[in-house]
DNA sequence: GCGATCAGCGGCACG
DNA sequence: CGTGCCGTTGATCGC
């Protein structure tokens, strides 16, 4: 246990001094910003950074409650009346948003600082996919000759533009999982917008490991193709194991219009 | 400082008892499942929770480093060789994924118990607009009428399924933010699809509290409506203030096929 | 349990 | 700065 003057010194000296500051205790929590929220009596953990970042956690779950991003401005005050310890963020950047936790018992509280310099590196970014599948485009068919990676039109942005053996524009599009419907309806978005701004007939596929029924139904409706994409983590670097089209059968498509006949 | 040994018995301590697990040191960090990563020597904390939330914060930004969720299985033990405390989460959900958390010095290391029984109470979801908006769809244009909330179609979920004084079908898209160009063709989906289903001229309104311009340009030449959407997060509920037509003046077509005449 | 969508999404990278 | 979009997205809700 530790008294409210001692745990509001240790969130000061955390503030002052740029240290991490770490507080558990039974409190309240409020919040009022591009939504608002209010948490009954109970003991969470306070974590406040040193760049503003401000997050209270429960006991379960990954999210934090309540959060609030770098750039938050904290303060600290005893409320002598409630006897407790209340512990604010504010801040400004999307919308004036602020967080109160009022705490009325505090279990532990210190500060800590904490030294490093290292950057998270991260391997199977779609993006890396997308820069491995850019030099293997005979893994989709042959003739196929990369255009551009990451071109922006009005309409959002291609993963990758190529041009297949008889001329046509190919707009593709890379997932790291699954494609579901929305991932269909921006290639869908995206191939309308090119073969409109350049007026040729123009191909979309989409490249993902799986696909769900219901956009592989409407991607095929659309005229696209998906082509199953298989890759490996490794840890230096992703790596494309194999690509191969996959195409509903014609009996699975049940709520056609059309009658099998 | 604590000693790798203490450190290890305050996490099996954790463990053991369902407490929540902190523990702050000079660590590198090890991750490999969905995607991988790395991630070199330096000082963080490390939060563990009674469900497996295994959390790798830095000293800075919001999202933890490295993650896992609810569900994993922890381990530690003890690196003689190396002399550092290893600590492991292992999950099988969606993956195999694991997290490797070495540490070569703890600065702190305890666990806590936390008692917790309160939920959230969030106000101004997107959810509770639209249910607010259902009730006051007059505010939108005389005669709106009322058919279904969440209305689930193949191609998705609709916001608000209405008719019009003409009795056309209206699809309602409610935004709790600014609607970018996904929102549209989330709405130009819902219009195609019920259009389609139901054989009959269909409306598509969005309504947001701002929407970007080259979203808007996409909406007014798909045919669809936008309505600004003006409303309050007051702390019981929300409460929508307005909703007034807005629509792009002629002149700001300016890529627009057809000359102005 | 799967599937689609929301999130106080956050964060990044590019115009 | 906006704007689009990815994310080890996570979390929720309806089927």
């Amino acid at each position: 246990m530790v008294s409210l003057e001692e745990a509001k010194k240790a969130v000061g000296e955390a503030l002052n001094c740029g240290r991490l500051a770490l507080l558990i205790g039974r409190c309240r929590v409020f919040y009022e910003g591009r939504a608002a929220s209010k948490l009954s009596e109970g003991d969470r953990l306070l974590v406040i950074k040193q760049d503003g970042t401000f997050l209270v956690h429960q006991a379960t779950k990954m999210h934090a409650i309540n959060y609030q991003g770098p750039g938050s401005r904290i303060s600290v005050r005893i409320d002598e009346g409630e006897n407790a310890l209340v512990v604010s963020s504010q801040r400004t950047k999307p919308l004036l948003e602020r967080i109160d936790v009022k705490f009325f018992e505090v279990h532990f509280a210190d500060s800590f600082h904490l030294r490093d310099d290292e950057k998270l590196k991260l391997f199977g970014s779609e993006r890396e996919l997308s820069e491995l599948l850019m030099q293997d485009l005979h893994l989709i068919e042959p003739g196929l000759f990369p255009l551009k990676q990451e071109s922006d039109i009005r309409k959002g942005t291609i993963d990758i533009l190529a041009e297949d053996f008889r001329h046509r524009l190919v707009v593709i599009e890379v997932k790291r999982r699954e494609a579901g419907l929305d991932a269909v309806t921006q290639l869908a978005r995206y191939v309308d917008e090119v073969s409109k701004r350049k007026d040729k007939a123009t191909r979309g596929i989409m490249c993902a490991p799986t696909i769900t029924p219901n956009a592989l139904r409407m991607l095929e409706r659309e005229g696209l193709e998906y082509f199953r994409l298989d890759y490996e983590i490794g840890n230096p670097s992703a790596r494309i194991r194999g690509l191969e089209k996959k195409q509903k059968a014609l009996h699975e498509f049940n709520d056609s219009k059309e009658p099998n006949t």
